[in-house]
DNA sequence: AATGAATGAGGATTCATTCAT
DNA sequence: TATGAATGAATCCTCATTCAT
């Protein structure tokens, strides 16, 4: 039993250094251009090993994807619970999804791609359905912040929470993807960093009830 | 003297109509998935043909990148002259970028895909930097715009002009990105265009200055 | 108009060198040992060029058979209209089909290995269906000489006419299959010469009208 | 010992599960289309264990002919010395080697696949010999009776026994040929039962002395 | 003896690019 | 100039066989 635990366990290292090579290289090149056979190497193995692992190239990619997406969930889960208060929840969901791509930006890249639409092309159908309920769901979980932020005379009345969570989420993308370029060219770091706060400040002082506020 | 114009006028055709083509292509099915053969039929040429108006399938690609972020400076800088009011000339070149992209989406995706790493390795680092430059040449002309609203009082003095700038271009881009897909999942596309002037209200009105508002 | 149709013959040339060489290996080592570098090599083509002619292996298979089962028809329906007789049209086409077996034994092969159970696993069920359709109307004419033998008293009335034309191509094919070994090993060339037309006299003399010559 | 017994028993056991999965399997899909996986999973053992009992899967595949062959042999020779009177037994022989291949339609393919062209080539020349040897020292027996039916005026006396028996074995296997097919398509399967018989009287038939009968 | 993970040669197919006409 | 046939490198995937456990 210990035996076939050990082959188990070294099985199971296989198979995640196939999956750390794949995030790795799909997302430096994306899915198209990314080998098995740059796979195999970069993870040590042969390329027969791979389809020991994972049925075809799609079903690896979607793996990575679907770990990727649990990985995020988790995180913003997180931050939503260690915050105090509506206004440094949304705050804190919002910078937990960008140092998280920062952190992994495989698995940013690799997400984004699947959302985009020549990346899509080649995925089976199914596999763009599953990422995408993912993520409506987080954006629904965000929405549930927001509302209850205007519920509670936080933010103005007229704000309408998807549309807000929505916003958020595409504006946390926009700046990640400037990010994550090697040799960003428009912008220094520094600048980026200040951006990350500053950018959900200006959305949120922008959606509050100023109304109240003047009072 | 004039037959030779009319066979430079033919052939002046013949490259548009090749650029139309491969825009459109590699638009909706990205570089790699985009075949020389399937750009030649759309084209109504030959395959051969492309090769006496493009070295290779890389110098097609590169030519119509470099069209594009021309096109979109000219539009943008339409957008800013026609408004009038700072606030007005914000918004409108904002939503011009928008517009624009959604008119074109041919030209955003390339310009999109040639930003994001991935792609970036295939194009020579003078192209990048070419398309770079003009891309921070946009920022700072309207982080103009933006500065002397903080000057004239209407947005807060401790708001950094260029980090607005390059705020507004991210969430335009985000949202965008999301428009263009052919089944968005998570949003309809009537909240998408309700979002398009909300966003830039949402992000003005973060930006103002509140103080002198309240007076 | 004389340069394009050089052109095209020098295509059909190819085309046809490709047909020769698949024949003769898809005969010699069947479907699935035959590979398309192997087919190009003979045909002294690239690989990538035979699928400028056939859009993949299973196309160029099927284009062999549909062009083998037309020839055997011609062949077949050459013999019956020269022979006089029903008695001699009916030998006439049994021993046709052994001789254009004998003398085309690619496409004998060919034919003979699409109508085998694990030969067709490879090939779609249309392939299989439009080669079956063909044989059963070979089968279908020459039940009709049969029939007519019957008809006239020189077969016996219980003779059915289907059943005996089946049973006449089965012995045939089971005859060429032992001709064609490249080492027969249990019988010499001059046996199976006499057999040819021993066989189908014995098979004519069991179903004659027995009574009807005594009389 | 009584161990060492039953360790063989078992090793044995496991041989013959081996040997009839792959039988079942090379019989249905092929030689080539048949992976030592699908073997050893039918066989309910791993792959590596196959290697234990046979060198290779060539190897497999012949010691699977081999006992086919041998099988086949018993069964006709029972036929052959159940059966009363000369007619009587060359009937029986005829039929009880339609039905065996009927009632083993795994061994029937495999040995026919060895008596093919294409698939002999995969086989050293001393297995096709060994095959073939098996083959004739069949049809020398069958002769035997055939030669009997000459000498006792049953069979008309220009008739050659080893010629005959070869036909009515060719005719037989082009009759099983057709029988086996999933879906024959050119004919039924009531047809053919009545086939089965109605071709060796057919041939029985036009091989007998009418002279003599007519007397 | 049995296992099953790993290997890597081999096969069908695609496509950017070349070049003879 | 325009054509499109030809090329062959590159890609995904399969599977017989080996070997460490």
């Amino acid at each position: 039993m210990d035996k076939i635990s050990r082959r188990e366990r070294k099985k199971l290292e296989r198979r995640e250094a196939i999956m750390r090579a794949a995030e790795e290289l799909f997302s430096r090149h994306g899915y198209r251009e990314t080998t098995m056979l740059e796979i195999a190497e970069r993870a040590g193995t042969a390329k027969g090993t791979l389809y020991l692992h994972f049925k075809s190239k799609e079903e690896l990619y979607l793996t990575i994807c679907v770990k990727g997406v649990a990985g995020f969930g988790e995180t913003l889960e997180r931050a939503r619970e260690s915050a105090d208060g509506l206004e440094e929840k949304i705050k804190a969901v919002y910078l937990a999804y960008i140092r998280h791509s920062l952190r992994e930006p495989s698995v940013f890249r690799v997400l984004r791609d699947t959302f985009l639409e020549n990346v899509r092309q080649n995925l089976s159908p199914d596999t763009v359905r599953q990422v995408s309920g993912i993520i409506r769901n987080w954006l629904e979980n965000e929405s549930q912040l927001v509302r209850e932020g205007v519920e509670s005379g936080l933010l103005r009345p007229t704000l309408d929470p998807y549309r807000f969570s929505l916003l958020a989420w595409r504006t946390a993308t926009g700046l990640v993807e400037l990010a994550l370029l090697e040799d960003p060219m428009v912008v220094d770091s520094t600048q980026l960093n200040v951006l990350f706060e500053e950018s959900i400040d200006l959305l949120l002082q922008g959606a509050k009830n100023h109304r109240s506020e003047e009072v």
